[in-house]
RNA sequence: GCCCCGUUCGUCCAGCGGCCUAGGACGCCGGCCUUUCACGCCGGUAACACGGGUUCGAAUCCCGUACGGGGUACCA
């Protein structure tokens, strides 16, 4: 391999997932913090598809990967490779080790080799039963590598510190299947020396394949192996590792309910890593600059929902009104929105935009604020509010008839007008009937159908003195 | 079972031997603002797993225990 002089100390780190279907949120921090020190480090960030087996080499499978990786904004210099076009390399390798005796052939079953425990009073596992059989390579053979007996691996990890397995503890793994399909460790081992990659930062899950890797790379000849950060890992509220089945982690899944790539990046730097002075939103480019691997904590990290809903919502507030109408479109124009298409207006969403923006954590929760502003009349209120503002609530007949009287006379254009119209009617009749009356909470659920929205003036400017009369007179009708 | 890792408020993070009466953020609770809901602001709740060392001094270092997690495949 060949490296040019100027690059001698500039990383190389790697991501390299395997291709699920979809990204994983742990993946996606794993990727996120190869991201940051690369950046940090004037690095270069290669991108590998680990697919041993090629049945995965789709274009689905791929962009299942790199969509959310560059929705987040985590880009990469080199790739995507696919381990399974280095196949050729790994086999080779494989042979070579066979060649040099450090590892052999084994035809043996698992079932034949926990006979052979049993019969040997051994604990379960693989005592190295074909390392003197040699056995000839054939169909369904494969081959293992010869652990060394009595030595101690050493994984100097930039996370962990200094971390020793004894070499006993570790059996005689398969490095190519019976297929002749070469396995992970030996794919990965070759690939990261090909590639030159100098830190190998990944899940704490694979702390313990590291020492394989190592015999492997010393094996192969290979030289210094590179650096290694084992992340802690994503966990649940049942402190288990993140799984696909029972907990919610596609990255698509965030992206379609609304969150924004800022905030998501922001949320993931801040597992298992924090800044020093304790600011916790802030620019990615400040993220870069103040990370380091070193600080990275050892302890298992949870997922919380709530904080991301925090740091979205703050991402979102700090949006500038257009982009924010820009954003917000596509989830005002879904098909289950419950209003037509051409009832839709992005100038009316834009000028709404602070009051909604203060109002939601996450995209998807805009359109039930702006519900009362599309549909073509109420067709069904809260029930909860109607029976507080209309039932509950003092006098609701009278106030939704003395409104509608007073808005007649107004022209709709100024809010203050329509502000003071309603609330002189519920200040006169405080007066007339010597206990508050509320005017705002029925006219709001009136018109809006629920007693939670933006500032009531502001929308019956927008909805205009008739959709306004209309709205009363229906509601006014059901309180008969 | 064996191997490896971990343990600071419910959660995330700060703390790298004295600045700790342990700090910030989320959540939760209370208050202010407000004739809605929010936003904002103010305040409160709540943690160094346990036991031994080392040290003048330990959340910080060492050992052990407990608990949690990861790995233990012809998955990656």
């Amino acid at each position: 391999m060949t490296v040019s002089l100027g690059l001698v100390n500039a990383p190389r780190v790697r991501f390299a997932p395997a291709p699920t279907g979809y990204l994983h949120v742990g993946s996606a921090r794993s990727a996120l913090f190869n991201w940051l020190y690369a950046r940090g480090h004037g690095g270069t960030m290669v991108l590998r598809i680990e697919d041993t087996d090629a049945s995965r080499k789709t274009q689905a499978f791929v962009d299942a990967i790199l969509e959310p990786l560059r929705w987040l904004g985590i880009d990469w210099d080199e790739g995507p490779y696919f381990q399974s076009d280095r196949t050729e390399s790994h086999v080779c390798a494989v042979q070579r080790l066979v060649r040099s005796g450090w590892a052999y052939n084994c035809d043996l079953t698992r079932d034949e080799i926990i006979a052979l425990c049993r019969s040997s009073g051994l604990p379960e596992g693989y005592h190295g039963w074909s390392r003197d059989r040699d056995v000839q390579d054939g169909p369904g053979v494969v081959v293992r590598f010869r652990v060394p007996n009595d030595q101690q691996v050493v994984v100097n990890d930039i996370v962990r510190g200094r971390v020793e397995f004894a070499s006993h503890t570790i059996e005689d793994f398969v490095i190519r299947r019976g297929n002749g399909t070469p396995t992970f460790h030996i794919a990965n081992t070759v690939d990261d020396h090909d590639m030159g990659i100098t830190h190998v930062i990944r899940g704490e899950d694979l702390l313990n394949t590291t020492p394989r890797v190592l015999l492997l790379w010393r094996a192969l000849g290979y030289g210094d192996p590179p650096n290694y950060a084992h992340l802690p890992l994503l966990v649940n509220a049942q402190r288990k590792k993140l799984s696909k089945r029972r907990d919610d982690v596609a990255l698509g899944t965030y992206m379609a309910r609304g969150y924004l790539p800022e905030a998501m990046v922001n949320a993931l730097a801040l597992l298992g890593w924090g800044p020093r002075d304790g600011v916790e939103i802030r620019p990615i480019a400040e993220i870069v600059e103040l990370f380091t691997l070193a600080e990275v904590n050892r302890s298992p990290a949870f997922f919380d929902i709530d904080k991301l809903n925090h740091l979205n919502a703050a991402y979102i507030k700090a949006l500038r009104p257009a982009r924010f109408a820009e954003l917000v479109e596509p989830y005002l124009l879904g098909p289950d929105v419950g209003w037509p298409v051409e009832a839709y207006r992005a100038e009316v969403v834009e000028a709404l935009a602070p009051d909604i923006q203060q109002r939601i954590s996450v995209l998807s929760e805009a359109p039930q604020w702006l519900r009362w502003l599309f549909v073509d009349g109420i067709d069904s209120f809260d029930q909860r509010s109607w029976t507080k503002a209309m039932i509950k609530g003092r006098a609701a007949a009278r106030v939704i008839d003395e409104v509608a009287e007073a808005l007649r006379e107004l022209d709709f254009k100024n809010p203050d007008e329509i502000e003071a119209a309603v609330m002189g009617v519920g200040n006169r009749l405080t007066a007339e009937l010597g206990s508050r009356v509320m005017s705002q909470a029925p006219v709001r659920v009136a018109l809006t159908g629920h007693s939670a929205g933006i500032p009531l003036w502001r929308a019956m400017t927008l909805l205009g003195r008739d959709a306004c009369l209309a709205r009363l007179a229906a509601a006014r009708s059901r309180l008969l």
